[in-house]
DNA sequence: GTCAAGAGTTTGTCCTGACAATCAGACTTC
DNA sequence: GAAGTCTGATTGTCAGGACAAACTCTTGAC
């Protein structure tokens, strides 16, 4: 009931995203319950001395996260389900830390290499140019876990073998400055070839999960192609996804 | 470079998503072509009669769902990549009409079931209440493609087998006026069972693409748990997914 | 020629105000 | 008692204006 709400107009931080932000927290610690009402948006703006389009920017953000819904004639509700998150572009890494595993990676392979007709394809250049190709093996609690292949265009960034075993590929291309943006994926299924089985410790013929992934920054440009194969017995993919109104 | 835009005021249809629409159209068509600068908000504005923050709804609509991007001091440029959607919660039904494989349903089982534990976790009911089970084959070209299990609870939606074998489950939730809001799911894979194998026309042991979803409604409640198993070799999970900012 | 400063352009944020559409509940009427 | 009807509450849509922040390009200085 009291929910103490609060904007703060010297910070640079725009009002509507410090106003979402509270929110979000007071939703996450509970102190406003899933169904509970979030009182009109005209008092609210009033009670922050902000105007009521700023508030319905916070609330909206909040709607487009999944947390909250709006109903007209009745008012904005915390929507009470196990929302998470709505399915980000995340990496294996990133996916195995959170879940307090700690990963481990070994790079097999960080060469260049000509692309192939499907590699030159997906990054949008000539079949034969020099892309790179990063080769990894990732572990969790020292298991072998899925075998990660990449090719990046050249001039890009630079693959740097031990932060290639520090951290996780996607953090090294956000820190290089690129904005990920988008990314087409293929989710399948196949069973081990031998290779596979040997690297990943499988039976030949077990099956494994398989992804593809294209991905693109804001000018458009492909950025990474990658092939993954994982032990499907140790490894799901789970995720929260919103309908679009 | 002409690029008709016209609102029409007597419309119900707000002005914003009018014009948002006929953004969406003109870039689908390739008359904006990628890369190519929108032109700022308030000749546009200007142009159409309408306000900025008008204007910006309708844009926004389209940053949203990856079709644009806006840069300050440059101005709103089309992406240039083939975003196709940004992962909807589609069902198979769907995907395969998109896709022009005519999908045909055969509706194995129809009936009521005690709930296990594992159902009822999912769908938040207690452990023995009778819950629908729907058991389907999808077929696709003639050929089987996945089996579908649906676990639904009761007084919900009246499940009338010969619907089910015409259209997809969700459209029979949205029929009924459900409105689907986020569905949590987790994608893995794992050889066939005996069982499996005979129905799918596949070897035993042949790798299968699992898939487990809870969908929920915008109030929280759990209205839909499913368990499906696809034929790895002729199904992939295809989508696309946006980085949010 | 190279680098830095400045001007102009464009989106980002925020305000005030107004009316419409929709929903829930109370009220009226039959 | 049941059905329709009205009323109040709340979000949805739209307008117009103002200033700030970030980017690009030109201009100027060295």
């Amino acid at each position: 009931m009291p929910l103490q709400l609060s904007v703060d107009r010297t910070s640079p931080v725009p009002l509507y995203f410090q106003l979402s932000q509270q929110l979000e927290a007071a939703i996450e610690r509970g102190t406003l319950t899933p169904g509970s009402l979030l009182g009109n948006e005209i008092d609210l703006a009033g009670r922050l001395g902000l105007s009521r389009p700023t508030v319905r920017q916070a609330i909206q953000a909040l709607v487009d996260k999944g947390l909250l819904v709006r109903r007209r004639g009745v008012g904005t509700q915390v929507v009470h389900s196990q929302v998470k998150r709505p399915l980000e572009l995340s990496s294996l890494y990133d996916d195995l830390e959170a879940a307090g595993q700690k990963p481990a990676t070994k790079v097999l392979r960080n060469t260049l290499e000509p692309a192939t007709a499907e590699v030159a394809a997906a990054l949008g250049v000539a079949e034969g140019d020099d892309v790179h190709l990063v080769e990894r093996l990732r572990y969790a609690h020292g298991e072998p876990m899925a075998q990660l292949r990449n090719y990046l265009p050249t001039g890009l960034l630079a693959l740097d073998t031990p932060q290639l075993e520090a951290t996780g590929l996607y953090r090294l291309m956000r820190g290089a400055g690129i904005t990920l943006h988008s990314a087409r994926q293929s989710v399948g299924a196949r069973a081990a070839t031998a290779a596979e089985a040997e690297l990943l410790a499988e039976a030949v013929g077990a099956p494994l999960l398989t992804m593809q992934r294209t991905t693109f920054d804001d000018t458009g440009r492909a950025v990474e192609f990658g092939t993954h194969v994982y032990r499907a017995a140790r490894y799901a993919f789970e995720f929260q996804l919103l309908v679009r109104p």
